[in-house]
DNA sequence: GCTGAAAATATTGTATACAAAAAACTTGAC
DNA sequence: GTCAAGTTTTTTGTATACAATATTTTCAGC
């Protein structure tokens, strides 16, 4: 439970802006939102601080903070840095991987494979999710842990979009078992390329789905 | 010229962190430093909320923020990302670097060698910064430029102390033009490793100097 | 009807006032 | 002297008031 009602409303916004609940340049009136939460500003502007710091909005200086989704353009070049930087906690993690964590990936697979044949996609989602985590994880650098798991947070909303192609499940399990694999077998190389590999093609179908959008309204 | 207090004092508070006029735990006094900069403590609040989001203090509620200095290990962890950010960047800008930039590798490293050899150790650290930066801008994305551009900037106060070493400056200078050669001939690998070692030879050499100091104050 | 200057309005940035919680101090029992 | 309960003081978090700047509207002149 937070104590300051600012940080709940930074959360509040934060979700709003990740759910679509704001467009690209929407103005946050500090006004409107202060009667909406029902309280003065002060804990607004803190809050939209709080969003400006994170990248979620743009301020501008005696105009006002703004809403700021990325565009297509940015959104590839972080799905870019999310695979070289996956790929470098592959790396890493396949240094220095417990036994332990390998099976406990191991039995993510087998719950996220349950969840795919099951037509479970929320399910599949929740599991591939843990999987990245514990690649995170073990690569055993808590700092880049936190900076993998900010971006894997900012791209969530956008992750889900990929899951539309046939047969894209199955194959993403299949990669995630190349990837114990080679993790399991400590070979660095191969454990980096794979992670790059599997994240790198969300990008890709994603900038697939964007410009079949973009023709489709032509 | 920034137009908000808040934004000056802010810059300057990062300052004053970076260039240790404040240690770790100390608190940031809202009242102190209202006084200090003869504003109020509105802008205050909100140039520490920007401290706080930038990592550089820690904010416990109704307690106050508090300064945060990396510790050693969270140091060596901050080193190894960075070393690995490099090697990305350097992968990366191996298949898309352009000739123009590929030349101004040659003259910084012209300017970084005249500056080791007449002993100007400012002049050093300004090129070499310059040096990283281009293949930070030439790895062609402007997010991963970003976040490198930020840690870069975030260790910068550190990586002045691994200088110290004889002879490491003529060895950095040696491998800089091993990283160019290897992006003019466009080997992604070959770059992303002198790189990734180039930066992590850094962290290893913070990490003897931290034990020396450990070990000298027995 | 359009243009542009000036007034009116709205909005951000800062200061101050107040409320609530934490820290520091006092005092009394042992 | 030590400890602890109660009180005072300090400090943070929030609300409101005010100042400065942007934006919108009004209206005269063409």
């Amino acid at each position: 439970m937070e104590l300051r009602r600012a940080d709940k409303i930074a959360d509040a916004l934060e979700e709003l802006v990740f759910t679509g609940g704001f467009h690209d340049g929407d103005r946050l009136d500090e006004l409107r939102l202060a009667t909406q939460f029902n309280v003065s500003r002060t804990p607004i502007r803190e809050a939209l601080q709080r969003l400006v710091a994170s990248g979620l909005a743009e301020q501008i200086p005696r105009r006002g903070v703004f809403v700021r989704q990325p565009g297509p353009v940015e959104l590839m070049e972080m799905f870019e840095t999310m695979a070289e930087i996956e790929g470098v906690c592959g790396r890493l993690a396949a240094m220095r991987i417990s036994d332990a964590a390998l099976e406990e990936l191991d039995n993510v697979n087998a719950s996220c494979c349950a969840a795919v044949e099951g037509g479970d996609t929320d399910g599949y989602y929740r599991e591939n999710e843990r999987f990245h985590h514990v690649i995170y994880h073990q690569a055993g650098n808590g700092f880049l842990e936190h900076e993998a798991l900010r971006l894997h947070r900012r791209l969530k909303p956008f992750r889900r979009l990929q899951l539309r192609w046939r047969g894209r499940l199955s194959q993403s399990m299949a990669e995630h078992e190349a990837i114990v694999e080679a993790l399991r077998a400590g070979d660095s190389a191969r454990a980096a390329e794979a992670l790059r590999n599997h994240v790198a093609i969300q990008g890709e179908k994603f900038h697939l789905l964007m410009s079949s959008l973009r023709s489709a309204a032509e």
